[in-house]
DNA sequence: ATGACTGCAAACTCTTTGCACAACA
DNA sequence: TGTTGTGCAAAGAGTTTGCAGTCAT
């Protein structure tokens, strides 16, 4: 149910002090249920339905909080909107050069020896992201 | 020299029926020169020197050939402009989260792990990037 | 000569900012 | 009640488009 994704936003938000408004629980929900990955205009339009009079200004500003309260990641893919993803476990991405098709890889791993290369320079990672560039099923029969 | 440079450039748009301008040339060797990772607006002012006068539009234009043509990839950082990176062979990118420095991942190696199990997937692989996040060493000690 | 390419200006998309009002704690 | 958070409008950054003129072939 829903009561679990609250609890977990609510509980995240007042270990830091900050407030629990409606618009947050909204969005937090839209994410969680979808987990796909979706822009802010996107989640906006998501939202509208359950709160209307949500802007599109505090939905960035609240999908920027949650990626620093770790519940979601930005995923840029070079052209276009950022997009949002709230399955937040390491995985990788696809995405198709003909039709912009962007799919989670299943079964990925982490690209541990390039982490361990960049540790080895001093550098501390806290995520890998992974993004597989070609042409996706549908693309080559057509 | 540039010369072997040009000559790169000028057989593969020869190869596809462009044409070789002075800014295509003059871009491809502000890429090759500078070998780093840079904007279209900085491609532009580097290109400004040698060539007063070519506009922003027509290196966006040029920019996008190029990645056509194998000769620059494209890196989106998730904010800010796109960089384009003339270093083509594989190799992974690590971006601080502080002051968002850009550097390569020497002896990077590829994710062949996840482009398995993507072609498992039917998917058709031609490109991975990886991007490492984290925290450079200047930053950590800061 | 002719069509691809360029420069200019303007438009466009995506995202952020400033400020007055609302509402959580 | 005191801030933190929100909505609105506007600005801003980055990129693309339309079109007239230029230049490689």
């Amino acid at each position: 149910m829903t009561r679990e994704i609250d609890e977990r936003l609510t509980s995240k938000l007042r270990e830091r002090g900050q407030r629990v408004t409606s618009q947050r629980v909204v969005i937090h929900r839209a994410l969680a249920v979808r987990d796909q990955h979706l822009s802010a205009e996107q989640v906006h339009e998501a939202v509208s339905d359950s709160l209307p009079g949500t802007s599109l200004p505090t939905v960035y500003a609240t999908l920027e909080l949650f990626e620093h309260l770790g519940l979601v990641r930005r995923v840029s893919i070079g052209s276009g909107p950022v997009l949002f993803d709230s399955r937040v476990a390491p995985h990788a991405h696809s995405i198709c050069r003909r039709c912009g098709l962007l799919a989670d890889v299943e079964e990925a791993v982490l690209p541990t020896a390039t982490m361990r290369a960049a540790g080895r320079g001093g550098f501390r990672v806290d995520h890998a992201q992974v993004i597989v560039w070609g042409t996706c099923t549908a693309c080559q029969n057509a």
